[in-house]
DNA sequence: ACATATTCGAACAAAATCGAACATTCTATT
DNA sequence: AATAGAATGTTCGATTTTGTTCGAATATGT
């Protein structure tokens, strides 16, 4: 066995197990302490992996967690609660699209090892499922730090030549009259997210009903269902509006 | 047995077993011990194997498999001296194309505080400078999991549309014949940078230089300068091709 | 804190592999 | 058959890799 295949192997089984033991090493490649601590000295030098007391680990992940990732962590519960629900909507094979947004964003924990197929303008969702089994495409355009999402026109026109069987939507506001954005841009890729979708949920928790943002960018009649956390009076005036109103409790 | 029939079974028997030994090979093909590392050497300068001190390697089972975030430890001081060169050629207001691959990704760091706009398909790259003062554009289309970066006939497209005054460009392998790359995806995304970019500089590390990887995509002329970490003979050929070649001594 | 057990790395020794140079064999052509 | 040119084999010193020993450094248990 040469030393590559060696140190080959040595990758393979961490990238499965995470750590290994140099005596470990010693028996399962059949080499000397001596020659094993030399190729993880080397690997370590070059950085393929993280030299410990008695083995070696996994290099962390170099895709570092996002500042958003504190955001989203408002009303946790809540927002747990309605992506649950969203994420019994999916079945195997879907196309969905993803908005951005926080509570969507939560989206993601839900559906990490769907077999489904995910477009989305959301840095944190393409991040969060980048090393997952979700086959992801990414909206292009100009990036806009501000909501960490791509916006504009080139990502209107990235999501107008797809198809999605289901569209999960964020908004900054929503009542009978319809649904408020707090910027152009994001509620041009709603639209769009919308117009393409065969299904289109939001997700909204309750803070978001009947609070009527910025500007009016859409009729209620744009989306077919709404997922929130919790049932109430507060929702009658959009299920007259003929909207599916989905909670726990009327589970 | 003719040298080609020879050659036939070493990569036969590398399909098959992944790695091979030249005392094995020694044995099955019933020749001598310089014949077979003849073979060898001659298939590891073309490309077909990976050579190893007692044997060789099938190509894709170090190069392809490699995660991202290992190969951009390896090497970290030739990557940080390449991308210092490269940072010098960007000036305030340009526009630059940043390919994906691990050197071009070492460029971030040094640009993080430059008002420019960078469009690219990678997404470490974005990760990077997502929370910088540089403007970021998006290559949309299929993200591509083992390369961490958006692929495919999108994402040719978007770039199509726009236009740079500088591409930083990643190869797996350069020489006098011309650029290499280990898949085709990663080709085409190379050649639409380079067609819509005023200047173009391959970032390459002495190990990529004179390597020829699994295909030829472009002759030397794509490009017009190439940055590398180490002055030295082997990069006459290259510079005999018209090539301006960048190294911190020829400083 | 102390003792015990592991692990580590430097130094040296042994083994395997390497490539250059030269000798030999094979092959195609005259 | 003669011969040039290419491929292959052989020899041998240089290089690389691997193994061993042992004192120092580092964890672990009491």
């Amino acid at each position: 066995m040469t030393s590559q295949s060696r140190q080959k192997k040595i990758l393979d089984l961490l990238e499965t197990n995470g750590e290994v033991s140099t005596t470990r090493l010693v028996t399962e490649l059949s080499a000397s302490d001596m020659t094993i601590r030399r190729d993880l000295n080397h690997m370590a030098a070059q950085g393929l992996i993280l030299r410990t007391h008695g083995g070696a680990m996994k290099v962390d992940l170099l895709v570092h967690k996002q500042k958003f990732e504190n955001k989203a962590a408002a009303n946790l519960a809540a927002k747990d609660i309605i992506c649950q629900l969203a994420a019994e909507q999916i079945r195997e094979g879907d196309t969905i699209f993803m908005d951005c947004g926080s509570t969507v964003f939560r989206l993601c924990h839900f559906i990490r090892n769907k077999r489904i197929k995910v477009i989305t303008n959301s840095l944190p969702v393409v991040v969060e499922l980048s090393n997952t089994v979700v086959s992801l495409n990414i909206i292009g355009g100009e990036f806009d730090h501000d909501r960490q999402a791509v916006h504009g026109v080139m990502a209107k026109e990235h999501i107008l030549r797809y198809r999605a069987s289901i569209a999960f939507l964020g908004v900054d506001g929503v009542s009978a009259k319809g649904l408020f954005a707090n910027t152009e841009l994001e509620a041009s890729i709603t639209l769009a997210f919308a117009a393409r979708a065969r299904t289109t949920y939001l997700l909204c928790d309750a803070s978001k009903i009947d609070r009527e943002a910025y500007f009016k960018f859409a009729d209620l009649s744009l989306i077919q269902n709404l997922i929130t956390d919790r049932n109430g009076p507060h929702l009658a005036s959009i299920r007259k509006k003929g909207i599916n109103v989905i909670t726990p409790e009327a589970k």
